[in-house]
DNA sequence: GCGGTGACGGCCT
DNA sequence: AAGGCCGCCACCG
């Protein structure tokens, strides 16, 4: 199963794992490729996220990185992710310890 | 084939 | 507690 990356069906898994995380719920980069087999490839998590999709297909924007930020160029990320009723602190940053999906 | 870069993660200062 | 640096693997030039 692990020998070639970021091919359609790893990039299916990981839409598959974004789209089952809840509304009110956010998950790291990290967490996401842990559940693809790859937790040292967070990197290429978000990679495929901002390539591959974004808008209505799957809530990439419950996705945030282990800091509790958002990404940098997707601002909207925040309002939606209030709508959901994730809770943003003050200094901009997400309470993942309360809202981290636990699957 | 080599070097540089990146929607990251963890440790150190 | 917050910020900065290094290290990880994969992709692009």
């Amino acid at each position: 199963m692990e020998k070639k990356i970021l091919t359609p069906d790893l990039v299916h898994a990981i839409l598959s794992a974004v789209d089952q995380i809840p509304a009110g719920k956010v998950a790291s980069y990290g967490q996401i490729a842990s559940l693809i087999g790859r937790p040292w490839n967070a990197r290429l998590v978000g990679r495929v996220l901002s390539m591959a999709v974004c808008p209505g297909q799957h809530p990439c924007h419950r996705v945030l990185n282990h800091a509790g930020r958002t990404a940098p160029e997707f601002h909207e990320q925040r309002d939606l992710l209030e709508s959901e009723g994730v809770v943003f602190l003050e200094n901009g940053k997400v309470d993942m310890s309360a809202c981290q999906w636990q699957f």
